[in-house]
DNA sequence: TTTATTGTACCGACCGGTCGGTATTATACC
DNA sequence: GGTATAATACCGACCGGTCGGTACAATAAA
């Protein structure tokens, strides 16, 4: 049990707010109040603000990375890229996982400085790893435009209704499969084996 | 003469407190002590936190119009698209001008709904002129891949360095010329003169 | 009894905003 | 010209209220 009942609907409370007011409203009183839990419990639970901040990047990097390692089974007989794990991953974040996503936001908001082990985290996937892979151009673009439609989501900025949204996934991942299929037919063992 | 310096230098100070320290220390004390310009002088000219908020989206808004208008002349002769103009104009956004817009975010923190014109003018750009143009599926690819470049510069994820990323919008560019060439050689006069 | 957890009253710092006042300049009247 | 009037731009002390955090008594679990 890696986090008790209690610490996760505080979490819950503490996203809710932040989606519906703004980040400015994750007051410590307002998560109380919301998960009705009182503020006593939630200091026990949370000594500081900041450590609430730093559970819920953690949270929201856990479950992304459980969705990475669960999606990495399900196409692994595909011989799938790092690129189209990563384009599946944000296309299976549907509507309402994305914009818990905005938490970052209040995040960013309140203590910038602890968005550095996301950054790093983030950061180091793409360079060491999409970029490694065959036709670092084309996977870039790739990269960039789920990483796009992702954030526009997050902002719920409605840019695309949901059909179109899925559509535009589904393109990328086929041209970056495409991509995979082509530039690397000989060395699949590479691909599987290597742990870098 | 839009705005007067006063209010010019109280806008720079409010973004770059947003900058260094977060939207949740953007105080008005913060703001008049930055600026050092008094905190009456601050009120008078912004009467509510809520008219610097609007005024730092307006800024924000106008000089993106600007860029895109300046740039649809220097491209006019080469009859661009609209996705051409928009990876353009997004593009010459370098490091400063781009985390400069990271301003929104304490939009986005204080304010939601103050994002509504914004969400608006953005996307009405995007369904009505660039979605129309031909090739809706690899427009829609390339300027996600464009804004998701953008936004990775916005919050500073170190994903490319100066150089690779100027290779990259280069690169969106052409994909978007060639599409633009290849679409329509036939009826330039339509672009040029159809005013919707 | 000891220990873990919760509820609540409270504290001082800080927040957005008000208000009485000042400095400067332009205009009006004599 | 000299002076009263007024508009503009700005100043900074202050107010009511909110914030993150503390103190501590009450309760539950062992």
């Amino acid at each position: 049990m890696p986090r008790s009942i209690t610490k996760e609907a505080l979490l819950d409370a503490a996203e809710a707010i932040v989606l519906e007011s703004g980040a400015a409203h994750l007051t410590l009183d307002a998560v109380a109040e919301r998960s009705r839990i009182s503020k006593g419990g939630l200091i026990y639970n949370f000594p500081t603000k900041e450590a609430l901040l730093v559970a819920m990047i953690g949270r929201l990097i856990e479950n992304l990375e459980n969705r990475r390692e669960r999606i990495r089974r399900e196409l692994a007989p595909q011989n799938p890229s790092e690129l189209m794990i990563e384009i599946k991953v944000l296309s299976s974040l549907v509507e309402t996982d994305a914009r818990r996503s905005a938490a970052i936001l209040a995040v960013i908001a309140n203590r910038p400085d602890l968005m550095e082990p996301f950054r790093e985290t983030l950061c180091d996937r793409f360079t060491k790893r999409i970029l490694s892979e065959g036709h670092p151009e084309r996977s870039t673009i790739l990269f960039f435009a789920a990483f796009g439609l992702h954030f526009a989501e997050m902002l719920s900025l409605p840019f695309l209704d949901p059909e179109r949204r899925k559509k535009v996934y589904a393109d990328l991942l086929s041209l970056a499969r495409a991509d995979n299929d082509l530039g690397s037919p000989a060395h699949e063992a590479d691909l599987q084996g290597g742990q870098t």
